[in-house]
DNA sequence: TGATATCTTGTAATTAAATTACAGGTTGTG
DNA sequence: CACAACCTGTAATTTAATTACAAGATATCA
């Protein structure tokens, strides 16, 4: 695990001085590194076998490979960790941490996703007869931004957020048919059947989802995200962004296997849109 | 440049003994920024000062700050920018690309956002009568995500994707309702003439738009996003996840504001969808 | 509430690490 | 072959980090 991750996490496990230094270092990691023991002390203004201490705490074996440690984290990008919102957070504050616990879960997701596993979705979605996004809840609403990437693209779609049109839908697909299944938890009973149905009727079906859940094993191919869920707020946040932005990514694979001439059709629909809004110009004026 | 390819290309530059240092440490990268100078001479069967010249001959202060550098080069990191999405690009590729495009536009996004706003936008939701939420096309789907957060709060909340609908409601707001109009351009004509007819029956009017859009001047209150539109694809992609991580962010400060008890309720709310899953003892047997 | 134990924290001493100064040796050039 | 420039290593010095210890704070239990 990353350094900077680390002392997020274990900010409770830390003494009144220690978390002074966690403070000063989460604050300006960047001149951390370039810092002595004592530049670092002074700045949190604790002593120097404080920072050392802080240092062990979070197994390394002190200050020279605490920063060591540290200078690969920043070097990973960037250095945005999950970190909490708390009771006491100003707007600042929670507005910087939303987006960085967002953009955590981000790069998080892009390491661990399978990436054989969604060119073979995309193998799927572009010889797709028809396809059908279902999710509920939180999920409906990346089913219904599916549909309406899809939907471009000129090939038959259907996006329900109601379990009876689901099921009516799903009884009535047939080989050739895709059934994209939406749930983080994937332990959300009516969508299981869903995809249970979906599968008798010899659809294939996609699960976006947990790894290891009930849904996933009703699927024919499963998409994991394993984004670390928020539970601060009690709603699904960074999760429901990392499956958009893997259905970003199966659009634009949809997009790239169809060729250029394709996307200029894209285009065309994007031009549609033209009459219904101002025009830069009638603005400007 | 990285360092260890800054090695490489200077190998000529070195003296007979450098060139020892820079092949033990080309060979054991890992085990070098664990070593002392004392360690790294004895394995390279040299002097300290000889590592130490080493080390300032590739532009580092010293033996410490080259191990740092060296730290961040087997990082190998990539840095977030919006990278382009080709033609041949493979799976990895343009996965990779759009993780990181997305993580680019959350960056910009979190530093151009209008903080002071954001809180005055809290203000007007938590003391709303009624919350609206309104978005067309792309944007419908944020709307439909926005109200599934609100409505965790209890809230009267609505949301529309039918222009007439939206209208309808538009017609029947009052001073204390809020409307919030979604729309990445600002230049739909329906929606701002949706802001225009809520102002004037005296809603007020949340736009989550571009600053200097027609859709601004008709709000009351304007969040502006400004993240750089993915023309590649002709499909909004990152501009409606930093959408969705805004409405993260004024739902968040909704329930912060609200204090902690109002927390337990969501906690509620979330355990009410118990009785719609799989347990996870449930599906461990 | 008061006494005791545990945990924090800082000061000062110690140790370890890195750097500098300098001198001996090497290589190349006229 | 001699001189100069340059490597390279030894030893001294400086700087940084760590340890040992004691004082103070906080918690615990009678």
């Amino acid at each position: 695990m990353n350094v900077l991750e680390k002392i997020v996490n274990s900010v409770n496990n830390f003494s009144k001085s220690e978390r002074k230094v966690a403070d000063v270092i989460l604050a300006n990691p960047q001149t951390t590194i370039h810092s002595s023991i004592a530049a670092l002390a002074k700045m949190a203004d604790v002593s120097e076998p404080t920072v050392n201490r802080f240092c062990r705490r979070l197994d390394t074996k002190g200050f020279p490979d605490f920063k060591l440690h540290l200078a690969q984290s920043l070097a990973n990008g960037t250095p945005y960790v999950n970190r909490h919102v708390e009771e006491e957070d100003g707007p600042e504050a929670y507005t910087a941490k939303i987006f960085e616990s967002t953009m955590a879960a981000l790069d998080t997701a892009r390491q661990r996703v399978d990436i054989p596993m969604i060119n073979r979705a995309v193998d799927v979605l572009t010889q797709a007869k028809k396809i059908s996004f279902f999710g509920l809840g939180a999920s409906a609403s990346v089913a219904h931004d599916a549909q309406n990437k899809f939907f471009r693209f000129n090939v038959p779609v259907v996006c329900f957020d109601d379990i009876v049109m689901q099921r009516m839908s799903a009884i009535n697909s047939t080989e050739g048919d895709v059934v994209v299944c939406i749930s983080h938890t994937g332990r959300t009973k009516n969508l299981c059947d869903i995809a249970a149905i979906a599968r008798e009727n010899d659809a294939t079906v996609i699960g976006i989802t947990s790894y290891d859940s009930p849904l996933a094993k009703e699927c024919t191919l499963v998409l994991s995200l394993d984004v670390p869920e928020d539970t601060d707020m009690y709603m699904p946040m960074a999760s429901r962004v990392a499956q958009l932005v893997l259905i970003d990514i199966l659009a634009t694979g949809f997009t790239l296997r169809r060729g250029s001439k394709f996307r200029e059709n894209l285009k065309k629909v994007k031009d549609s849109l033209r009459g219904s809004r101002f025009e830069k110009k009638d603005f400007a004026n």
